[in-house]
DNA sequence: CGCCTAATTGACAAATTTCAATGGTGGTGG
DNA sequence: CCACCACCATTGAAATTTGTCAATTAGGCG
């Protein structure tokens, strides 16, 4: 989980009002650099590659990528808007980024980031929260890898996606997944199959709607959220397969 | 992965030869800090609590803990001497650290250690490497725990127990597994009884040998490395289970 | 509008968990 | 120093969950 995420929304016309000013975010940094685009598919660099960059996509969603020698994937997240990759590294690159959809970005070399940052006594702890985050994000995900079932890891991810979605937009409902039903098993450690079988089960059971392939809506948040495993077990909060049969 | 691995042995004399000096190495700074002691199975801190200090192991194990509401545990890491836990925390603590052996420890405020990274152009590029480090073992955890099966998990862990011990100790042949296999478990994502069963398959198929219940003899390390699943994937490395029926 | 690919669904297989019983180690007290 | 006890680990059998394979369906893009 090289991949920071940004907690909040930030003022960008504050943060870079005036030129020369010292940014007072990390986003700010990005501010001048041109904007790049990527096809969806297309990688934005190789697992392995010389880490020579750090980026910050501005649009569209990506994945981080690492493939076992066999062939087997692990996405071991996804980037929005916002989100900054590989800051955390320091040689090479450990895992793959691609566009999961035709995305736009900003770029920033390595070594003039690290002096930028070493150079701002402001902008370090900035920095320092988002590595923290970013660890308890990689934490979770240990745990949903660990310990959740295949319905707990599916409303998880979902509920986590409705949380971002809300974040950006008051009381949205319905949440957009670009991303194939690979990607998500992949991300969640199952297949395509059991992906399909648990939105199938949360349909079934009127906790989500498709609508077509790429989003859903959620008509019980709570359930999903119970479901979701991370609460405190209440003794009705059992598993939907005792709800349909 | 809130704790920090310490890559390198490093030379303490070198480090704080002089009073006054600035510190050369993050356990520098825990130098001074009195030396505390702990109980096996007792708790260092709660998941939960404020987070007021960080910790360097001095001697002994400890692992780290999360646990869901219906007691579901997961063991996110183990840290051994050297190691630093805490660093990557807001408010408060994300996890509880449990002593599985007598642990001894150093403990170092927050706020003073914040402080003296901030005053030290030297060892912000430290701690963000160890960082660093610990997001790429917390990715290698992520991968384990979504695409390995439980011969590889065994290997994967007794693998890099290895390496640590060899780290220290050149030419190490040994491994020392202080936790229970519940610990291991709980660390690889199984039950106590496929660890066992696990590690029962290896020994026989000659790949390791039990010294007591806490300790065990690697017999053959490449075999190990080859079933930890990371390599390239060759046509006869197959799992042992073909080799003992 | 139709094709191509992705997604769904079902039947079956495999891996791991669960449950239950046995075995062994290490620690403690006699 | 030995014996016993408690706990931990091992082993086996059955159950469950998820994966695999194969066939069908249906979105979405041209």
């Amino acid at each position: 989980m090289y991949a920071l995420s940004t907690g909040q929304q930030t003022d960008r016309f504050q943060a870079s009002a005036a030129a020369g000013e010292q940014p007072q975010t990390i986003e700010a940094l990005f501010d001048r650099q041109a904007i790049c685009q990527i096809d969806a598919g297309a990688t934005l660099f190789h697992e392995g590659d010389k880490a020579t960059h750090l980026f910050e996509v501005v649009e569209g969603v990506l994945r981080i990528v690492k493939i076992f020698g066999d062939g087997r994937r692990v996405i071991t997240g996804f980037l929005h808007p916002g989100d900054l990759v590989g800051v955390s590294l320091k040689d090479r690159y450990l895992y793959s980024a691609e566009a999961v959809t035709h995305a736009r970005f900003r770029r920033f070399g390595r070594r003039e980031f690290q002096e930028a940052i070493n150079a701002s006594p402001s902008l370090r702890p900035l920095l320092f929260a988002r590595l923290c985050d970013e660890m308890a994000v990689a934490q979770n995900q240990m745990v949903l890898l660990s310990r959740k079932n295949a319905e707990e890891r599916m409303c998880s991810f979902l509920l986590a996606e409705l949380h971002r979605e809300q974040r950006a937009e008051r009381a949205a409902a319905t949440v957009e997944l670009p991303m194939t039903r690979l990607d998500i098993a992949d991300y969640l450690g199952l297949t395509i199959e059991t992906v399909s079988r648990m939105i199938t089960r949360l349909t079934r059971a009127g906790v989500i709607s498709p609508v077509g392939r790429h989003s859903l809506r959620i008509l019980k948040a709570s359930a999903l959220s119970r479901l979701a495993g991370d609460e405190e077990e209440c003794e009705d909060c059992a598993p939907l397969v005792s709800m349909y049969g």
